[in-house]
DNA sequence: ACATATGAGTAGTATATACTACACACTACA
DNA sequence: TGTAGTGTGTAGTATATACTACTCATATGT
């Protein structure tokens, strides 16, 4: 568990740079706002994640989901906590009730609450 | 929304103080590690809410849901943090299409959940 | 009247977060 | 052989977070 974040962001960035120069480092980080070393430090758990903005926007460049990729930093994506924020108590409720549930069981839950059962 | 948190506490402090001298600033201060100085600005608006922990405590000792209090002080409980990071992608799928669904709908889930029908 | 307790005022601090700026040695290629 | 690009090293910074320490006038209780 050590630097998931930083191998993950290079394991993926060299991928892609096998087959498109507009992945090195340096011009990564410019299409991000970011200093190529810190980039460099940030993949080799040198420094830790860069804020959340950052990491969406490296996401997206990097075509990976951001929500994982927060999740990979130790982050929440900010609109998934103004959704807990808006009714705390209820999905307090709820995130315990789900936590210990399969991805299946989950998943076919909110596939009913779609359907509108309810 | 200016200073929501420090209201709410100042009320339930001060309602609670009514009958028992035990909720001044000072002696409720001294029982979660804070200054009263820095509790009273809190409850002002002087200050930020405190950290996650001491907004825990403080939950405990006015009686309060502290997921309620955590979310009035912008945050959000780390147990919950945690649920969604351990599957990001997941989670960010059934927090997104319960957002907008009444509590009464998702409190129906819940209870589908609970009574293991998967 | 006097001790004690109360809320509030002023000033300062340690630590973390989220970076930047610049310099360097090495490599590729034209 | 030069120049353009690569990853990386060192050093430093601005801002926010989360508080403490001490002080003081006022209010309360005996």
């Amino acid at each position: 568990m050590a630097n998931e974040f930083g191998e993950y962001v290079r394991d993926k960035r060299e991928r892609l740079r096998k087959t498109d120069p507009a992945f090195s480092i340096r011009r990564l980080a410019d299409r991000i706002n970011l200093e190529p070393s810190y980039l460099s430090k940030i993949e080799r758990g040198l420094e830790a994640p860069p804020s959340c903005k950052k990491i969406v926007l490296l996401a997206e460049e990097l075509g990976e989901d951001s929500d994982v990729m927060l999740a990979l930093a130790g982050k929440v994506s900010a609109d998934l906590l103004e959704v807990i924020r808006r009714r705390p108590a209820l999905f307090g409720i709820i995130l315990r009730e789900l936590r210990d549930l399969s991805d299946y069981a989950i998943l076919r839950l909110v596939s009913e609450a779609r359907d509108g059962k309810w």
